[in-house]
DNA sequence: TTGTAAGCGTTATCAC
DNA sequence: GTGATAACGCTTACAA
């Protein structure tokens, strides 16, 4: 074991092997052409020594890195944590790197964490939406890597997009309510300021709505990321300022979640007094005791499917991958 | 705009802004002397060239890489995410970067990634978990680089660890269920093949409960990572195995969860009836009808303070941020 | 205060 | 099939 400080290069294991740096080269990338007898040779040389490559020097010595860069709102959120999940399986395979920061839902933040992995030289960056301040694609369109939007196809992409619609999201769920026979509808979101995926979701649903000839009955949107507490103080308000709504839409499951806690709390009868739709069909609102309606997004597969698309190098292009809604019991 | 492909060098923007090379390089690092005057010529170029630094080789010039390497279980539980999230908060203050990978508890696969990781020379691999494959930690060793170990402290740390102990959150939850006096004790439980910290906390468990001369009525063990349910599942078979069961440990929240919801549908009183306690005080369980008795574990606080001792150089040492016992109305 | 030049550890382009 | 050698784009002495 060798506690030196300095690691081994790629001459040491060329010295050791006794061969050309570039030979050892060759033979570790698998490239160009040797011997089998050499191949040994080198190999022992990097088994005996550790020898593990170099790929900052790599990178530069050749033209791309094998780097892609991912930029996320928020791990709070496992929507988020999903499409990383399905981004960096289907990264590993060709061996290539994650390299990862949060914006926290801030613009000027996401554009600082751009500046600061373009300098990384990714062959990619992956964002999540369609809304990107102007210095970030200033400086996407400067770098010349390819760029992937993720979870969103509601507006112009900077190149690859990879999502759904959400305001058809929205539009679904005020069907469905509407199909079920409630009138007296209720929104209770969070900040759609930070979150302008949830914002668009309330326009197709309000859109639906007018086109049946409703409107919204009420709404509340709290001043704060989705949670499960905030779901439940916003039931609670618009319960208390509009008596009479049958149904309420909540901006995402935890809020929903909120929600439906409140009901079991006081004992609204779901969905007979009140029904209860969310978004994005958590794993844990399939097992609360009556199953929340919801709508299923396809996050994992949004997130494998834009890596290949990347690794295909395939062309511009906006790939719908659609969602599903899921009634449950609540609605 | 250019559209050229090839990106702005330091040798192109000294050239605009009329200086040496090192000039801009120390203009740029602000580090070193320059006037007033040569560093607005060269910050002129700079915008004006729409110049981003290519930290690649800046990172082969000089001799560390401003990178961290963060490799986790899986991102589809919470609690990673939010090391993750203390993690990232606090290197983004210092300009480092994360690379970032994902094992899906398989110590084969850590190792793996390790040494991909370890191509890229950070300047520090972050693991979850003491347990690592003999490979795994030969890698470590040779590359010289810090190494910190999150999450648990209940074993021999390579370098840094900053966690708390599974073992004496077990005990305490035991000890917690022990003086409420519950005295028909059961646990239900997720792979702990996998997921080592859980096995450590039944250790602890088990321990504290014979020393007060109880032993756990029944244990069932799900063949699956933790969710609702799994945990939902498992309740179930407990209690139609050992119907006199009065208190149930679960592995995490998500299980406490599934459990709790199983309670819930079937009508199971709870705490009277049967009483549940998890682990890692989730703030869904904080929000439900009655909030779930648990373990509130650090998390962010363990990814931030990892990543503060990594910066200012600490030397090897073992940092133990503790967990708090919240009780909740289940248990 | 500033510029020149020698690396950093690879890959890639040549000859051989 | 193999080995010099010139990039790659920066940082960092060392001179000036």
């Amino acid at each position: 074991m060798d506690l030196k400080n300095a690691p081994i290069t790629l001459a040491e294991v060329a010295d050791a092997a006794g061969v050309g740096e570039s030979t050892v080269s060759r033979v570790l990338r698998n490239h160009g052409s040797f011997s089998e007898k050499t191949r040994a040779r080198v190999m022992a040389a990097v088994d005996k020594l550790g020898y593990v490559p170099n790929k900052i020097a790599g990178a530069l010595a050749s033209t791309g890195t094998p780097l892609v860069a991912i930029i996320v709102p928020s791990l709070s959120n496992i929507v988020f944590a999903d499409v990383l999940s399905g981004v960096t399986r289907a990264l590993e395979v060709r061996q290539k790197q994650a390299v990862f920061a949060v914006t926290e839902y801030d613009p000027m933040r996401e554009e600082a964490l751009v500046a600061a992995v373009l300098a990384w030289r990714p062959e990619a960056v992956m964002l999540v939406g369609l809304e990107h301040t102007e210095g970030t694609r200033k400086l996407l369109r400067a770098a010349g890597c390819r760029v992937l939007e993720l979870l969103d196809i509601d507006g112009e992409p900077i190149d690859i997009a990879v999502g759904f619609s959400h305001r058809s999201a929205g539009r679904a769920t005020a069907a469905h309510l509407i199909e079920k026979g409630y009138t007296r509808i209720a929104y209770v979101g969070h900040d759609m300021e930070r979150d302008t995926r949830s914002a668009k979701r309330l326009e197709g649903f309000v859109e639906q709505l007018n086109q049946a000839g409703l409107t919204l009955r009420d709404r509340e949107i709290r001043n704060a990321p989705s949670s499960v507490s905030a779901g439940k103080a916003g039931l609670a308000n618009v319960l208390s300022r509009s008596p009479d709504v049958d149904a309420v839409y909540f901006s995402n499951d935890d809020m929903a979640l909120g929600g439906y806690f409140h009901c079991l709390s006081v004992g609204i009868p779901v969905p007979d007094r009140l029904a209860i739709i969310g978004f994005n069909a958590l794993d844990i609102c399939r097992h609360t005791p009556q199953p929340i309606a919801s709508i299923l997004t396809r996050r994992v597969e949004i997130g494998r499917r834009a890596a290949e698309l990347l690794l295909e190098d395939a062309p511009a292009q906006t790939v719908d991958v659609g969602f599903l809604l899921v009634p449950g019991e609540t609605a």
